[in-house]
DNA sequence: AAAAGGACCTGGTGGC
DNA sequence: TGCCACCAGGTCCTTT
């Protein structure tokens, strides 16, 4: 479900009101996660406050005194703020219950995320240590693409959604993006020069930045921490729209498969 | 070292 | 209405 605009707008609508926050009580409903649940996770989170929600592509990162909650919302996941009293639904698998009498609820019915602890540095964690740049950082430029792009065959959107280059593209960012950059999805990644990642580095961020300032893409299901979807649908340009006009050509959008994942490309505009 | 494909899950949809 | 095949916003792991 969320690619990094959607994870962000989740981040975003968290982070106030549980800044501070007291951990009354953890639990955990269905443990079987893509990863379990460690059955410590209560012993480790029980009276300690949130003292910040960051970001690391997909990942939430909760820091807490004592270490580091990690949340992965996998294909299908997401949080809510609620009352802690609130029924629970199928697949609302966790709850971390505050002080106030609010709780967190992971819901997830794919189980492809993950709840994870560690008391270690946040960065060397397993899953996080290898990721690549922050698409939304100034490192992330059009050089960076380039470099590690030589040499190499992997199609540019296969490239651009490998994690360890760059995290939070996910397929329908890394559809948009290029169509944006006037790239041809199947083009190897290793053939594009720097001029065009300039350009393909640039738009990833503006599609990234735009999807963030409307709450994400709501296809089916995603909502923020309130039940909120999100306002990027409408402005979609090929994500979704096989057999319609392209909006800059109006030639019919295309669609192909691409490392198991659909691909939408305008053959007219992205060369 | 890089690329390709399978695996992990449930729910919704469309065809028969 | 029911059954079935297929598809979906992710990404790790194994094999080539």
């Amino acid at each position: 479900m969320p690619e990094l605009p959607e994870v962000e707008t989740i981040r975003r609508s968290i982070a106030l009101p549980l800044q501070g926050q007291i951990i009354k009580a953890v639990i955990v409903r269905e443990p079987r996660l893509r990863w379990s649940v460690p059955n410590t996770l209560t012993a480790c989170l029980l009276g300690q406050s949130i003292q910040d929600i960051q970001r690391r592509g997909k990942y939430l990162l909760f820091q807490c005194e004592q270490g580091h909650l990690l949340i992965h919302l996998g294909m299908s996941g997401n949080l809510r703020l609620l009352p802690a009293k609130t029924p629970v639904k199928k697949h609302d698998h966790l709850d971390i219950v505050f002080h106030n009498e609010l709780c967190l609820r992971y819901h997830d019915p794919r189980r492809f995320g993950c709840v994870l602890w560690t008391s270690d540095p946040v960065s060397q964690h397993p899953l996080l240590m290898n990721l690549g740049l922050e698409p939304l950082e100034p490192d992330f430029t059009g050089d960076y693409l380039y470099r590690l792009a030589q040499q190499r065959k992997v199609p540019i959107k296969t490239y651009i959604m490998n994690s360890r280059i760059v995290v939070g593209v996910g397929n329908i960012y890394a559809n948009e993006s290029l169509f944006l950059a006037s790239i041809h999805p199947t083009k190897p990644s290793g053939q594009i020069n720097l001029e065009r990642y300039q350009c393909l580095a640039k738009s990833i961020q503006q599609v990234l930045s735009t999807a963030i300032e409307s709450g994400g893409t709501t296809l089916r299901d995603f909502m923020d921490s309130a039940g909120n979807p999100g306002y990027f649908k409408p402005l979609l340009q090929i994500y979704g729209r096989t057999g319609q006009p392209c909006n800059q050509c109006g030639n019919p959008i295309q669609q192909q498969q691409l490392a198991q994942r659909v691909t939408y490309y305008c053959s007219t505009c992205q060369g």
